[in-house]
DNA sequence: TCACAAACTAACCGATAGGTTAGTTATAAA
DNA sequence: TTTATAACTAACCTATCGGTTAGTTTGTGA
C-alpha cells in the first residue's frame, strides 16, 4: 500500500541508547538523537512518540544486552559465588566500549527528580526489585533457611551493586575489584 | 561614592546551594536561582560571573557545611569506629531537611561528563582525595603499619562512601545503615 | 498503470536556556 | 548639595530546546 521504513526500529533504538548511556537523557537533544540514529526527527516522533518514548525503548534494550549476564547469574548454583562472579562481569560489562560510561539505569535512577516521569521511574524500580529477588534466589539455598539474614544480604548486595554502578564512571579497575573482594570478604 | 548591595554574597549563595543540592546543575535554571536567591540576573552575574561561578562558591558553601562532621572524623581517635561513625553521620546531614537530596558532590560526579567545567571536575576530585586521605590518617594507628592494608581499605571506604551517598537518595534509612553495618562487619 | 497511503524532507513553532545592556535609583565622598 | 559610581530593574539578545506540519517522494495493491 504505501512506502517502507528506510531504517529498523531496533537498530536505531540501540544506537539512541549508546548515546543516552554514554551523555544522560537530559543532555541528549533530539538534534543529537537525529544524527546518532540516521533518521530526522519526522521518523524518531513518527516511531516512538516523544523523547520519553525514545528514551523509554533504550531502557528496553538496555535491559536486553544486560540479561546476557543476568542469566549468567540465574544459571549459577546457589550461594555467594555467583553474585561475585555478577558484579566482577558488570564491571567488565560497564567498560566493553570505552571508560566511564557506567550503568543507564543507575546513571538514569542518580540524574532524574521526584518529578520525572512516572514510567521511567517505574521501570528503574522494576529493575532494582528484579535483581534484588536475583539475589535472594541466589542466596536461597533452602527453603526454610534464616530469612532475615538472607534478606538483609541481598538488601546489602543490592546497595552495594549500585554504589559499584556509580563508581565505575570514576574509579579505576583495580579500585572497583578492591571494592568487591571486601564487600564478600566474609559474605 | 556607591550604593550598597541589598544582599549578602553567603546568604545568597546558601540558597543557590540548596536549589543545586536539590535539582542537579542543568535542572537548575537562572530563573530558579534569581527566584531562590531573592535577587536578579543583573546582581547574581556582577557578584559570581556566570550559572558555573555561582555553582563553584555553592561548592564550596557545601563543604563548610560538611566540615562539620569532617571535623569531627579529624578529632576522633585512630581505628575504624570513628570512620564508621562518620558514614551513620553522613547519611544523618544528606536527610537535615528533606529525603533524598544525597550529596551534592556525588550528585555532581553522578551528573557531569568528561567534558565538563575543569574548575568543576578539580573541585570534585580534590574533595574526594581529602576524604580518602583522611580515611588513611584515621586507619593509620602506628606510622610502620603494613601500608598497602590499609590503602586498601580507605580505597575500599572511599568507594563504600561514594556508594552510600548516591544510595541516600533511594534506600530507605533501614537499608543504609544494613549496608554500613556490613561494610564495617570485619573491618 | 495509477491512485492512495505511508515515509520522507525541511521549514517552522512557541518556550526557555544562559547571558547582556540601556536606563534608573541610591549612596557616600567631595 | 552636588556628583561620581556602584546597585538596581527590566527589557532584550541569540541559541537551542522538544515538538509540529505542509508539502514531496516512494512503493504497492487494486
Amino acid at each position: 500500500m504505501a512506502r517502507k521504513k528506510e531504517y529498523i526500529e531496533e537498530e536505531v533504538i540501540e544506537k539512541a541508547m549508546n548515546l543516552f548511556w554514554r551523555n544522560g537523557y537530559e543532555t541528549t537533544s533530539m538534534h543529537m538523537l537525529e544524527k546518532e540514529m540516521g533518521i530526522n526527527k519526522f521518523s524518531i516522533y513518527s516511531s516512538f512518540g516523544s523523547k520519553n518514548g525514545v528514551f523509554l525503548e533504550s531502557l528496553k534494550c538496555y535491559k536486553q544486552k544486560l540479561n546476557l549476564i543476568l542469566q549468567k547469574l540465574k544459571d549459577a548454583p546457589s550461594g555467594v559465588a555467583g553474585i561475585k562472579q555478577y558484579f566482577y562481569d558488570f564491571i567488565e560489562f560497564t567498560r566493553e566500549t570505552e571508560f566511564g560510561k557506567g550503568c543507564l539505569v543507575t546513571n538514569t535512577a542518580n540524574e532524574i527528580g521526584t518529578d520525572a516521569d512516572e514510567n521511567i521511574k517505574q521501570v528503574l524500580t522494576d529493575f532494582m526489585d528484579e535483581v534484588k529477588q536475583l539475589f535472594l534466589n541466589t542466596l536461597k539455598v533452602e527453603e526454610n533457611e534464616n530469612t532475615s539474614v538472607i534478606e538483609q544480604q541481598a538488601d546489602f548486595l543490592t546497595i552495594a551493586m549500585f554504589g559499584l554502578s556509580s563508581a565505575t564512571r570514576i574509579f579505576t579497575n583495580k579500585q572497583l575489584e578492591n571494592y568487591i573482594e571486601n564487600v564478600f570478604k566474609d559474605l
